[in-house]
RNA sequence: GGGCGCUUAGCUCAGUUGGUUCAGAGCACUUGGUUUACACCCAAGGGGUCAGGGGUUCGAAUCCCUUAGCGCCCACCA
């Protein structure tokens, strides 16, 4: 009781998150409870918070503190990954800042550098999530490179290499020029770009004439190792078994034929360079003709490209085709739409390249992770994914692993020569040495000898192990941890990493425990801002987190990213949606207030006008309850949070509270204190999930409160079946209120200053709910008459009789427009009612509950329109 | 080029296996309110041929076909 001050979001959240933390509320270990697990998708170590992870975060943390009230033990393990080229180009850039050129640098005084970057950066992202109130088991907290999960991931890769599902090949790759290293094909961004298609002109061996070739990429003519022609081309007949010589390098190549070759396409002639376009490889293989590679690592020309030796290929590009142009070779230029892949994160445009890579078997692997969606042991929410995941899984490729980075967990293969098989793979160096000496049959080797690859793996070689590796269920894949928390219960991230990391992490679960992942999938859409663009840091478009916390309070924002939010679709934001979420949270401030002002009589007793009112919200509650689990488990988080909202702000705000609340300066009787304080408490556990801290806050302060200590581990309210008086008195308050609906509507349209409502009392009952009709329809007087009052409005509460004076002729005539109208829009559906039940086919077919309600509303219209109609006679009198 | 999905009030979205005259919610908007929790408030109200066309059915926002616009995914056409 007494005052309370002005809610301040920044000092409660930041009380209620130690207190939270200092009683170690998310910690969870194994019990005899039924677990409730949630990995996070680790962020980049070295990112910062946008609105994506708030998005993301706050609906987890939402799960989570359900899943917690509700009695399970929940888990939420959070983490951050190592983001390997991410982070490496950081690394590298920040080096450069500093006068420092990563190949000057050995790969330990390079990835000192890195992991002192990590070390200062780390885990900023975790920082900032505590400020949303995410309920992580921070004594989790987990790296994709911590100990056990590096060596998990070596010991996966081993394991898979022994099952000769890994393999080393030398195969065309997307080679980012900049970064230096391979992508793969997840990784590269196609974009439409304007480009040119080149005709040139190659002769022919031993002859005069020549032949027209047409290419985007002119500068790789000097890789040129065949012309191709399509054999049913009958106008490159006499080319068959000709030779055609390459401009410029002046190189005689063979003119081959297949019929891959388009004779709709360009000249109908095809160049040939293996060594840059996975289609010429192809061919290139299939005749087997020689292999030319033309570009440096940086994409720069070497010695093959002759004087343009060193300069870059686009530079190439514009020079050769002057020369081109001057030499008569190139016939003419056509604009020509074409698609040019980019690296997702250095932007540069990706070259195929031919080199030595890792590379794992999808093929058997994916199968079991397909079957699983598709029969629905992992649910995707919204399922709409489901067919993108089909067609990914069915036609999946073999996943190129290895990077030419140092970040990351280095390749644990170990070469004793140079030949090509001259290599073993094992955990350690140790083993290594053991294995090569007796594959090579010599003891004498030593593991000096022995040179570890290069590359690093890709990143999602290792998160693709994480809701494992979390609980050290690949080094340990009988301990406790694993079997209790594992599978996971729900996942909670983007669509765009629905192949890159979900996709992947179902196949590691059932190939390292049989077993799926998670349960399900929650796919969250893009943040966009109100004209649709994706938030992004270059457009400057996407406000700070941070920012937003401190000025709608962490709640108020939570509000607003899960006002309009369904699953799978894009969000778009406005920071209207966290005003409406902070003007919710201070809507439940006051409404506590009030409560917490009122002076309580216990020699009052209650008014069966506020037993009925306490009655009424009970049952609305338990509907709620309902739907909230209806929504719930469906994952329509939005609608929960709406069902939620309008519960507290509508019928709790707005009607109980309304009705029951006393006169000013007057008491309240205990009864009804006490009942709505259970009340309370009851609606603070539904809204806890959403708004953690002043729920959290409010409970606290509550001194006549249940006994749980905190919110955040108190029990979910039951789900009662609603008791007959129950229902009795939810009619009751329903008539109460829809009566006081017709007060307020004449009111307002009359623009009435006062109203003097009659009643007729012709049972004498109780007068108890006219004080809350006068109060809440804000009426002037309140007459008891014993007779009907002709010429009003009417509505009944139980027996007793209310007729609302309809004063002024206009007023009249619009009363009785309006009934009119609604007469005969209700004659109009009778009608529409009977004639569905004249119709015989209706009456065969449709099923019988439909037909029951339908006569039930043919029963229901009939009786309105004698109503309306002795209202109509009634006024017009 | 192939595949998937979307189009419902000014905005963001609900509308379950066709079945209340079904056209909804929140916000925004309009009007009226100095009621002693809250103007981050209270009350009332106006908004839509469910993208266009055709079909199936007793009955269609819901199922089928088609047109237009938008989005996503996949793909090597030089």
């Amino acid at each position: 009781m007494g005052t309370v001050a002005k809610y301040d979001a920044k000092s409660v959240e930041e009380k209620w998150y130690n207190y939270w933390m200092k009683n170690n509320y998310f910690h969870s270990e194994v019990d005899e409870r039924e677990a409730y697990t949630i990995v996070i998708p680790p962020p980049n170590v070295t990112g910062v918070l946008h609105m994506g992870h708030m998005l993301n975060n706050t609906i987890q943390d939402v799960l989570i503190r359900r899943a917690r009230l509700k009695g399970y033990n929940a888990c939420w393990v959070p983490g951050t990954d190592h983001a390997s080229i991410a982070t490496e180009a950081k690394v590298v850039a920040k080096l450069k800042e500093d006068g420092i050129d990563k190949n000057e640098l050995t790969r330990a005084e390079f990835l000192e550098h890195a992991w002192a970057w990590t070390h200062k950066h780390g885990g900023i992202i975790l920082e900032q999530l505590k400020k949303l109130g995410a309920s992580c088991d921070w004594e989790r907290t987990a790296f994709t490179m911590d100990p056990n999960l590096s060596a998990s991931v070596i010991k996966v890769f081993v394991d898979l290499y022994n099952k000769g599902l890994i393999y080393r090949g030398y195969r065309m790759v997307n080679w980012d020029p900049q970064a230096k290293t391979t992508l793969s094909d997840e990784e590269v961004i196609y974009e439409e770009k304007q480009g040119n298609l080149y005709y040139l002109k190659y002769k022919i061996e031993g002859s005069e004439d020549t032949l027209t070739i047409a290419t985007t990429r002119p500068e790789t003519i000097m890789g040129d190792t065949a012309i191709c022609i399509n054999p049913n081309d009958e106008r490159f007949t006499h080319l068959k078994g000709k030779k055609a010589i390459v401009p410029i390098a002046n190189r005689v190549i063979p003119i081959i034929e297949d019929d891959y070759v388009d004779v709709e396409f360009g000249t109908g002639c095809l160049k040939v360079t293996p060594a840059h376009d996975p289609n010429d490889k192809t061919l290139g293989d299939k005749h087997n003709l020689e292999v030319i590679d033309i570009f440096n690592d940086d994409a720069t020309l070497n010695s093959f490209g002759l004087h343009y030796e060193g300069k870059d290929r686009f530079v190439v590009r514009k020079e050769i085709v002057k020369e081109l142009e001057s030499i008569a070779v190139l016939e003419k230029t056509e604009t020509h739409l074409n698609k040019v892949g980019t690296s997702e994160r250095t932007k540069a445009v990706i070259e195929p390249k031919l080199s030595d890579q890792w590379f794992l078997n999808m093929k058997d692997l994916a199968k079991p992770a397909l079957d699983s969606v598709l029969n629905k042991e992992v649910n995707l929410v919204p399922e709409k994914f489901i067919n993108t995941y089909r067609y990914w899984m069915e036609n999946v490729r073999d996943w190129n692993i290895s990077r030419q980075l140092w970040w990351g967990h280095q390749i644990p293969a170990y070469y004793y020569g140079d030949g090509k098989e001259d290599f073993v793979v094992a955990e350690s160096k140790e083993e290594a040495l053991v294995l090569a000496k007796q594959k090579t049959n010599n003891d004498s080797l030593v593991d000096t000898d022995l040179t570890q690859d290069p590359d690093a793996l890709d990143t999602w070689f290792s998160s693709w192990l994480w809701p494992m590796s979390v609980f050290n269920g690949i080094l340990e894949p009988d301990n406790k941890e694993i079997n209790y928390y594992y599978p996971t219960n729900d996942l909670v991230t983007a669509p765009e990493i629905l192949f890159f990391w979900v996709a992947r992490m179902i196949i590691a679960g059932y190939e390292y425990r049989g077993e799926k992942p998670f349960t399900n999938v929650y796919l969250t859409g893009i943040v966009r801002d109100k004209q649709r663009r994706k938030m992004s840091k270059s457009l400057g478009n996407s406000p700070d987190p941070l920012d937003l916390i401190d000025q709608y309070g962490a709640d108020g924002i939570r509000v607003g990213m899960l006002l309009s939010s369904p699953a799978g679709n894009d969000l778009m934001f406005d920071e209207d949606l966290c005003k409406q979420g902070s003007a919710f949270v201070n809507k439940i401030w006051n409404a506590f207030r009030l409560i917490n002002g009122w002076e309580v009589d216990s020699n009052i007793k209650q008014s069966e006008a506020s037993a009925i009112a306490i009655d009424w919200y009970k049952s609305r509650f338990q509907e709620a309850l309902i739907e909230l689990e209806d929504h719930y488990s469906k994952y329509r988080i939005s609608d929960a949070l709406m069902t939620t909202y309008k519960l507290i702000w509508d019928d709790f705000c707005s009607w109980l509270l309304e009705m029951i609340k006393p006169a000013y300066g007057s008491p309240i009787d205990s009864t009804t204190y006490q009942q709505v304080i259970t009340i309370l408490e009851d609606n603070l556990k539904i809204l806890h999930p959403f708004v953690p801290f002043i729920s959290e806050e409010i409970w606290q302060q509550l001194s006549d409160r249940s006994t749980e200590e905190a919110l955040i581990i108190a029990s979910w309210p039951k789900q009662e079946t609603i008791q007959q008086s129950l229902i009795e008195d939810f009619e009751i308050a329903s008539d109460v209120i829809s009566g006081i609906r017709t007060i307020r509507k004449e009111k307002n349209i009359s623009f009435k200053e006062t109203i003097e409502l009659s009643v007729f009392n012709n049972e004498n009952l109780s007068q108890s709910f006219d004080a809350v009709i006068a109060k809440l329809g804000n009426l002037s007087s309140l007459d008891y008459v014993d007779a009907k009052v002709e010429g009003a409005l009417s509505f009944r509460v139980k027996s007793n009789e209310y007729f609302i004076p309809i004063s002024g002729a206009i007023n009249v005539e619009e009363e009785i427009k309006k009934l009119t109208e609604e007469l005969t829009y209700t004659q109009g559906f009778l009608k529409s009612v009977q004639k569905k039940l004249e119709n015989e086919r209706f009456v065969n077919n449709a099923p019988e509950q439909v037909i029951v309600n339908e006569r039930k509303k043919e029963a229901d219209a009939e009786a309105k329109i004698i109503t309306l109609k002795s209202s109509l006679e009634s006024l017009r009198n």
